[in-house]
DNA sequence: TTAAAATCTACAAAAACGATAGGATAAACT
DNA sequence: AGTTTATCCTATCGTTTTTGTAGATTTTAA
């Protein structure tokens, strides 16, 4: 199941790069929009900016913006950030890798060889989509 | 991240199919062998079998075995059972479907788009492994 | 009748999730 | 300078899910 921190974390997202503006965007205009806990939603930005994907500005007229452009920020990423690894077992996981402590021998364990083909297709589809894919 | 549940799961369901014999294996064999706490590995049989991918015989010489041969037991199936919806999200999935209550519109929502491609790549694989396919 | 095995119910510890509280810090405006 | 506005940061908290454990019950074979 998709965590609500990352799909907040999408949503915000998109909202920015919906809007053409490289304006600052209050935290309360993107809660409010995209009806989220504005207090939950905080934490999410400030990990996407801990990250480099967000740029903020402190004070009156403050707010998030986008660092790049929708086109050069792939879902990989986002999903890394935000959701943690994308291999649903860390003995196929290639940022975060994790040998099994049960699991005798990959080569012949059969939850990798069917987790490692879910793996691929996700990653395909997250490499195959930019932010910007998300909002046209 | 996939539940130990379904590891188990899996990892039970291959040692079934990966013995020939139809005769009932005990519960204790299979936690022994694939190094899982006995009593959890006891309810996970249960719903397996409550499924209807196993069957089991009580008392002296009883045990758990596979129903259907492992070619006519496709991962879907066990999948739903184990870990239970195969979309990350309500909104897009087929056997789970629920609407969200804080997206107006699924049609222009981004993780709604996103998730979907998600969903059809993990669909595609379970689809195309059945129990036989691990083990070989 | 005894032993071996699944079955069932209940509970419990631990971790993750989804927030919330409250102050600190920084910037802009008056 | 001082006030307002906004992000930043840390801590905490209640709920749910996960991952089991305990113990009694039922069924079957020998």
């Amino acid at each position: 199941m998709l965590s609500k921190k990352t799909k907040y974390g999408l949503k915000a997202l998109t909202y920015l790069a919906s809007i053409d503006t490289k304006e600052p965007v209050q935290i309360s205009e993107i809660a409010k929009h995209e009806n989220i806990s504005q207090k939950f939603l905080e934490s999410i930005l400030l990990t996407l900016r801990r990250n480099g994907f967000l740029g903020s500005k402190k004070g009156k007229g403050g707010g998030y913006y986008l660092i790049k452009k929708p086109e050069e920020i792939q879902m990989t990423a986002v999903m890394r950030v935000l959701e943690g690894p994308i291999a649903m077992v860390p003995c196929v996981s290639l940022n975060f890798y994790e040998k099994c402590d049960d699991c005798p021998d990959e080569n012949t364990c059969a939850v990798n060889r069917l987790m490692l083909q879910v793996r691929d297709g996700a990653l395909k589809v997250y490499r195959n989509n930019t932010l910007a894919d998300l909002i046209s």
